[in-house]
RNA sequence: GGGCGAUUAGCUCAGUUGGUUAGAGCGUUCGGAUCACACCCGAGAGGUCGCAGGUUCGAGUCCUGCAUCGCCCA
């Protein structure tokens, strides 16, 4: 079997990865191994809302590096692959397909609701086998060692199952209430949009100053007497006004929430606020020194003096109205408002007055909770105005003229014409504004008040927590599963909040974050304890498992008896035995008052008016589903946050619950907690800190050792690269140019600690395979679009672009993105994506492709035997004291996740030190006998790796006897650990190659140096995978690293490298042919003459020199031959005689001179600074005039050189 | 507004607790069809380490300020 001189991935990748799959080399077995021996990740799930690309290929690479590196190193490792269903993006794909296909919304895909929703639902499960398929592939491609057999998905039963059994855990312990919040709405999607799946964008538009008209004292009074509904009503409150101002002007960027408005706040204390903002431009002012900006703050100063002058007296007598109670007269629908006292209101802003609307404003909100004030929502789910109420629930009459008008468009022209009417518009100004954006509908954000559902993550205080216990649950006949965890453990946790539990496993050093500066934005955002919102109002996802009624009189609940006292005329008999039927299986119930507090769980008998939420644990079957509608319990419509499902997947994956019944050891009870996360920045806090509240919540235990954040694809314009954004790349397009190994080895070799990557990305043109720049195709195609009239509102992203024309000049030809349509792919054939980045990876492929090649031309019946070390060569010695650093180093840096680092580290030990210098070594060398069975029937004294006869050295009296060592097995030891090493890494060449030296070379090593198991036993079971074979010590090889003479062998064969690089110098600086031996006298000590007489083979191989004559300093011969180079290295000479070019020498010569001067300098510079020779360390001073005197002679030796020169 | 990060060769990035002449890969220049590899081999050029201060015998590294860019949170 031969190999093929160029790497072709494509014919080594199926067969590897088929060959691991049919061994089973991914399976993983729980069979009770302790911990220190145990590696297990999960998956962070990719969702299903599209395919995978680089961002998810670096991710996967690096999960793949660090399990394979454990499962090699006799670790029991499970690496548990899955997916995830991202609610709101697999939905909002799916639905736009249909709304573009069909022209149907999700509410037209069935007769009934119900049905609507099923359809929709069957459709986007149809998507997920789609794309899940894809993903799966995509990963198999990339050599992930996933057991695949344990696959899971977010949605499957047993999932589910969690779900639901942690949602009841939550809700029976009181960590779930039901509660009204202003959320982002998105009114196209018609859900709630967390915050980090909205964008901001700043829009022109206007800032609209309206006139509140101010009711006169005793107005209210007014109001009773029947002049509600009068026409000019705003007018006669001016009238009314008496002293004081008549309009109060508030400015606003959105007028339409201006029916919503229920109060106008002013300043508290304004005068105190012009007092402040005056002495912090004054302090700033004080520690400033540049004119420009001086100038700047005394304007900012001037300005606020002039508004104390034009605002602040009004600021006052408003302040002073505001305390005394007075109203305003909203206009259009005709409400009294109070004005408020409050500091949200900034009086150097505006009119320093502004409108109160907590029901679409984030910080009114705020306000309003503040003051006790009504909070009235004027927007329907889908963004029209709604009907319009006031405070105590009555329908207002004007509100009818603006009642379902499109909110922030035709609404706000209404709303503004109307004003505009009344003389109530005082002006509009322009202004730019920050405008949210759902990242899913690409529409604008609404703050919307609505019933959603939270996890509590503070603490409660133990009081609390024992009567929500105790008040809402009936769990009399609960398993007994709940007792896993003491008691203690669960009451600490709730009663410290999950939130602080989280935290403290992170500050208390439980668990490591990697780099470290992450655990910061971990901490902070756990730190405000936020409650989390977890109810969304889609139709794909994890169903909330509560029903709810809304209660009246006859209905009732209380809580010592939650079961018996829920009454219903004559249904009660038929709800309790519902109720107490399905308590068996787990429910329990949670009161809830009127408003918007939640009414929990104190006052314990109180009649509720409001409603009742039942939770059920398991699901319902249809019969127990008809009798709770029949009594009017409804099924909550919300499904859960994604986060939620994502949260329980450390231990979900594993089997919770159902795992903690069946013996062990079983999956849970072998691998939780896993030993690291690795997982890229963004998600930090929706997704690593909310496995972390859950797992410690569930499973009294921490879910992972480790946190490992690596850095995020950006393409080549900066932007990351994300699956909603279009600028994926695929990955298997990059195995497509440049194979698996390669994109994994280039994705390892990029990963530093800095937090982004730069991929800049091309297209292969089809036509003639040339690259084309993305980012520039991309700029092009802007500006063809805008000179053409088309407005582009942001940048094109790649999956705008359908056609791009080869950028190179003799071909020019067009061709279709990736993005494009089935038949414009045909019609003008496809130009993968891909990236010159990843030739570094090809490249290196086939150079270990190569070497082994070289190798195995070799290697044939290579021996097993033991070998003295007074038989290895300087060089053998050499590489096998790399050789056993490399290993130790690799562990060092993998075990701190350093990457690149590793990559780089074994790169060196290969191709610098293996390939460049030792293999090239072994060519020169003779030792047929040595190398194979002393009865081979090679004839021996054969050079052993070259046919070529007349090597430079070969006529060296040394030569002629045969060199002793073996460098068949140091060789054959050498590639078997470089494979093993590299195999995490790039797994399936390694693999394939590894397959090849187990053939020639079956039995391997460096008997009495380093014993390597024999391939063929115990350690491969039969099964003979480098995948599952034992990978290098931690240690290194420290026997064999003293045989061979450790960090000295290192020293002498440095200098020898610096001796050869001289050489090679000279002779390319006097252009010197490569063909033309040299010869070369070495100059050094008397004491050194011999040994570097076992070296100098070294000099002839790699200089390219003939005659190497070694004579001590001092001897007749040890002066300059005529016409010789000069080269020096520490303590060691060389002439290079026959050099002709003495214009090219002298350069040389004159060059190395200004180098070491200016060394020369340096030196004696810090040596003469007394301080330094005073407090350096001695050891650092002692070196530094070492190394000032080699430096003096190498330049007195030079300025003689180039002296004789002439 | 708060936090985190970045700024080092033409490009992409390393640079450990401060200490030889600041490194690598790509690109570039010169030389090389050599017999494992031209996806290769050998040699070279190329950097006042973003700016301004400070600490220190000594700063790419530590401190302060500024500038530009990116991300996260308000």
């Amino acid at each position: 079997m031969t190999l093929e001189k160029t790497y072709d991935p494509r014919q080594v990748e199926p067969d590897v990865y088929a060959a691991w799959e049919a061994a089973g080399a991914f399976v993983a077995r729980p069979d009770g191994r302790p911990r220190e021996k145990t590696f297990c990740i999960v998956i962070p799930p990719p969702n299903v809302t599209g395919a995978l690309h680089l961002g998810h290929a670096l991710n996967n690479t690096l999960q793949d590096v660090l399990v394979r590196w454990h499962r090699m190193r006799g670790f029991n490792t499970l690496w548990q692959p899955g997916t995830d269903h991202a609610g709101i993006a697999t939905q909002a794909v799916v639905e736009k397909r249909i709304r573009e296909q069909e022209g149907l919304t999700r509410h037209q895909l069935g007769a009934t609701p119900r049905e609507a929703r099923e359809e929709l639902v069957r459709r986007i499960w149809k998507w997920k086998d789609e794309y899940e398929k894809r993903i799966l592939s995509q990963l198999k491609l990339m050599g992930c060692s996933c057991d695949w057999s344990r696959t899971r998905f977010t949605l499957d039963e047993g999932l589910s199952r969690a779900v639901r059994h942690i949602f009841f855990k939550l809700f029976k312990d009181g960590l779930i209430f039901r509660g009204k919040r202003l959320v982002n709405w998105d009114t196209q999607l018609q859900t709630a949009v967390s915050d980090d799946e909205v964008y901001h964008e700043t829009v022109k538009g206007h800032f609209y100053h309206i006139r509140y008209p101010v009711l006169g004292e005793g107005a209210e009074g007014q109001r009773d007497e029947g002049t509600k509904g009068q026409r000019d009503r705003g007018a006669e409150a001016i009238r009314n006004a008496g002293t004081g101002p008549e309009y109060v002007v508030i400015a606003t960027t959105r007028p339409e929430t201006m029916l919503g408005d229920v109060a106008v706040a002013v300043h508290p204390d304004p005068e105190r606020a012009f007092a402040e903002a005056e002495d912090k431009l004054r302090a700033e002012m004080a520690g400033e020194t540049r004119a420009s900006v001086r100038a700047e703050l005394q304007a900012r100063l001037d300005a606020i003096a002039e508004r104390r002058t034009s605002h602040l007296p009004l600021l006052l007598a408003l302040r002073d109205m505001a305390r005394a109670g007075r109203k305003l007269l909203l206009p259009l629908v005709e409400r009294e408002i109070p004005l408020i006292c409050d500091e949200w209101a900034n009086p150097m802003l505006g009119t320093g007055c502004v409108k109160i609307t907590p029901a679409h404003d984030p910080n009114d909100y705020e306000v309003g909770l503040r003051h006790g004030l009504p909070m009235i929502n004027v927007m329907t789910p889908d963004g029209k105005i709604a009907r319009i109420v006031d405070a105590d629930g009555s329908v207002n009459e004007h509100g009818g003229d603006y009642e379902g008008l499109e909110f922030s468009t035709t609404g706000r022209k209404k709303v503004v014409a109307d004003l505009e009417a009344r003389g109530l518009l005082e002006k509009i100004e322009d202004r730019d504004i920050d405008l949210a954006h759902s990242d899913r509908s690409k529409t604008p954000i609404e703050p919307f008040l609505s019933d959603q559902w939270f996890v509590r993550t503070a603490g409660m205080s133990t009081a609390s927590l024992r009567e929500a216990n105790s008040a809402c649950t009936t769990d009399t006949q609960m398993s007994s599963r709940r007792e896993d965890i003491p008691e203690d453990i669960r009451e600490h946790i709730s009663g410290k909040g999950l939130a602080q539990a989280a935290m403290d496993e992170v500050t208390s050093g439980r668990i490591q974050v990697f780099p470290s500066r992450y655990a910061k934005s971990y901490l902070d955002w756990l730190g405000e304890k936020r409650d989390w919102c977890i109810s969304r109002q889609l139709w794909w996802g994890h169903r909330i498992p509560v029903w709810s009624k809304t209660t009246d009189q006859e209905f009732m609940i209380t809580s010592d008896s939650p079961l018996g006292a829920i009454q219903h005329g004559k249904k009660r008999k038929v709800v309790f035995e519902i109720i107490e039927k399905l308590s068996v299986q787990g429910l329990c119930v949670l009161r809830r008052g009127h408003g918007t507090e939640i009414d929990y769980p104190s006052e314990p008998e109180r009649q509720v008016l409001g409603e009742s939420s039942v939770c059920f644990r398991d699901v319902l079957d249809s019969g127990d589903r008809d009798v709770l509608e029949a009594v009017g319990f409804v099924e909550d419509p919300d499904v859960l946050d994604t986060w939620f499902s994502s949260a329980l997947w450390p231990f979900s994956t594993l089997g919770w619950p159902d795992a903690e019944d069946e013996p062990k050891p079983n999956f849970l009870s072998q691998y939780y907690p896993t030993s690291v996360l690795c997982t890229s920045r963004d998600i930090i806090t929706n997704w690593v800190a909310r496995m972390v509240m859950f797992g410690l919540y569930v499973m009294g235990k921490k879910p992972f050792d480790h946190v490992y954040i690596h850095p995020k694809i950006l393409d080549g314009r900066g932007e990351t690269m994300s699956k909603s954004k279009g600028n994926g790349v695929d990955p298997v397009d990059i195995i497509h140019t440049h194979g698996a190994d390669a994109l994994r080895y280039t994705m390892a070799d990029m990963t530093t600690e800095t937090q982004d990557i730069r991929m800049p990305v091309n297209y292969v043109c089809p036509h003639c395979g040339k690259l084309t720049d993305q980012a520039a195709a991309l700029k092009h195609e802007e500006q063809n679009r805008k000179s053409r009239g088309v407005k582009l509102e942001r940048g094109l992203q790649p999956s705008d672009v359908q056609r791009v024309k080869c950028s190179h000049k003799e071909c020019g030809k067009e061709f279709a993105t990736p993005w494009a349509d089935a038949e414009t792919k045909e019609q003008l054939g496809l130009g993968r994506e891909t990236s010159e980045k990843f030739d570094i990876g090809r490249n290196f492929c086939n150079k270990l492709w190569n070497a082994a090649r070289f190798a195995f031309m070799n290697l044939e019946g290579t021996p097993y035997r033991r070998i003295e070390p007074s038989e290895l060569l300087p060089e053998d010695r050499w590489i096998l004291a790399r050789l056993s650093q490399t290993c130790r180093r690799v562990h060092e840096l993998l075990s701190q996740y350093q990457f690149s680092a590793t990559v780089k580290e074994l790169r060196d030990f290969f191709w610098d030190s293996l390939c460049d210098w030792y293999i090239e070594l072994t060519k020169g060398r003779r030792g047929m006998s040595s190398l194979r069975d002393d009865n081979s029937a090679q004839a021996e004294g054969a050079p052993m790796f070259s046919r070529r006869e007349g090597l430079p050295g070969d006529d060296l009296p040394s030569r002629r006897e045969g060199i002793p060592g073996h460098p068949g097995q140091v060789l054959a030891f050498c590639l078997d650990q470089t494979l093993r090493l590299f195999h995490p890494i790039i797994p399936f060449i390694t693999e394939r190659l590894w397959r090849q030296l187990n053939e020639i070379v079956p039995r391997r090593g460096l008997p009495g140096l380093a014993e390597l198991p024999d391939p063929g036993l115990a350690e491969h079971a039969g099964v003979g995978l480098l995948a599952t074979a034992a990978f290098p010590p931690a240690e290194g090889y420290p026997a064999l690293e003293q045989a061979v003479g450790g960090a000295q062998i290192l020293d002498v064969f440095a200098q020898l490298q610096n001796v050869v690089r001289a050489v090679r110098d000279l002779r390319a600086a006097c252009k010197v042919s490569p063909k033309d031996r040299v010869s070369a006298i070495v100059v050094l000590p008397p004491d050194q003459v011999e040994s570097f007489r076992a070296q100098a083979h070294v000099v002839q191989r790699m200089a390219g020199v003939g005659e190497v004559t070694v004579v001590p300093e001092g001897s007749a011969q040890a002066s300059r031959p005529k016409n010789a180079g000069s080269l020096r290295a520490g303590a060691l000479r060389v002439y290079v005689p026959g050099i002709t070019d003495d214009a090219a020498e002298r350069a040389r010569a004159m060059k190395e001179l200004a180098d070491v001067e200016k060394q020369i300098a340096g030196k004696e510079g810090r040596l003469r600074n007394e301080k330094f020779v005073a407090n350096a360390d001695p050891e650092l001073v002692e070196s530094e005039r070492r190394r000032l005197a080699e430096l003096v002679a190498q330049r007195e030796a030079l300025k003689e050189h180039l002296a004789e020169l002439g």
